[in-house]
DNA sequence: CCGCGGATTTGATCCAGATCAATGCGGCGA
DNA sequence: TCGCCGCATTGATCTGGATCAAATCCGCGG
């Protein structure tokens, strides 16, 4: 099994070996979903592969992207009966899988972890609180050039650094994401490109000009 | 010692002591910084009478109000060194305060609270989520009634249910918490009371059309 | 009781981003 | 290879909420 990167680091051998008897590997294929806002919250997950579109919707359609999980990230920690958000693959996706019987029982047992993952919540809850500066503050060109670097430094922290950002979701799911429209995301990267901040490049962008890019997000 | 409403429920007479030796009961007077953004993290709270204003700055001074905190409410949980926002006192606050030293220590010691601290931290989050869904995509009125009626919840639930909403903030903090100008938060007041969906009173409104209400924020 | 200063309301105008409407561009199956 | 179909780009226009600009309101100290 792929390696629970992230969580994991401060378990010994025997409590890792464990954690790996109590996960069930699982993958889904691109625009699967793993699970639906409101429904009944049977499993915890943790991504081993591949990146997951979470998000809410309104009754009329509006959409809210909450967020993207990537490898490494933990979904469903809420740790109540119905999960408050949907998720669904975007391109193929590899998970471990926890019942909630099974990891409500390791959480008991073994205060290491509950810790990494209070932790964890913690973490997701501070990047919460940037993401409401950004969709209540910030013009649309802030909005994208902080969605573009925020994307960048979590690539960078799973071992891919690069000037190349990996964009495999779509304009709209980034627009969902963003509190924009899919026209204003559009354009937007088009004058990015223009301006010679970033290039364009077939499932992704190439940062060109990372200075200004900081400095508007400063 | 004002009980700590919230968090405590689950712990032993004899944890419940420990808990309290450990307190540093504190107040502030209305305008005062528990803390700021960035600046060490000397400190968890535990509120327990008034209402405190969270927020994070841009360095041109766009503010965004990330939340009001609420008797019963933990503020600094994020475990880093740092502080991820600021705090200040709207009206005169009374909390209690943890060294963090005492507050890891305690942790460390007690699973119990720990999972109580986690549940807690959970819940912020989902708040959070919510959050993002109304700043990225709902209109000014909606914003404002979702508002209104998460605060009157949230007064119920601490034993305070009513169809007056206390709003000791300013018409600014509220327009920082839902990404408006102070202006069309006025304007949006002023409707409601023309469509006699609220009633504007001293400190605070007055919930008249509790149906249509919850019908918009649905 | 009066005057001052901050908070709030109200009015007029502006504009960033939404909406409406084509058009372009791959990737893929027949 | 061709023709679709779903995404993405681009253009024209509209509008909700921002910005600019005065009034009001109100609590408080003298």
């Amino acid at each position: 099994m792929v390696r629970l990167v992230s969580v994991c680091a401060s378990l010994s051998e025997d409590e890792l070996a464990l954690l790996e008897s109590l996960a069930t590997p699982t993958h889904f294929a691109s625009g699967d979903t793993l699970f639906s806002q409101g429904s009944e919250a049977h499993c915890v997950y943790n991504v081993t592969g591949g990146v997951i579109r979470l998000y809410k919707l309104l009754s009329d359609g509006r959409r809210q992207v909450v967020g993207f999980a990537l490898p490494g990230d933990f979904l469903g920690l809420a740790m109540r009966d119905a999960y408050g958000f949907s998720a669904d693959a975007i391109g193929d996706v590899a998970v471990c899988a926890f019942s909630r019987g099974a990891y409500t029982a390791l959480v008991d047992a073994k205060p290491h972890l509950l810790k990494r993952l209070h932790a964890f919540a913690t973490h997701e809850l501070t990047l919460a609180h940037e993401q409401m500066m950004l969709l209540g503050r910030r013009t649309a060109e802030e909005k994208l050039i902080c969605f573009l670097l925020g994307m960048q430094q979590r690539w960078a922290r799973l071992g891919k650094p690069s000037v190349t950002v990996p964009l495999p979701m779509t304009r709209q799911d980034i627009a969902d994401f963003l509190g924009l429209t899919i026209e204003t995301v559009s354009r937007t990267f088009t004058r990015l490109s223009k301006d010679k901040t970033i290039l364009i490049v077939p499932g992704g962008v190439r940062v060109m000009n990372p200075e200004r890019m900081s400095a508007v997000a400063a």
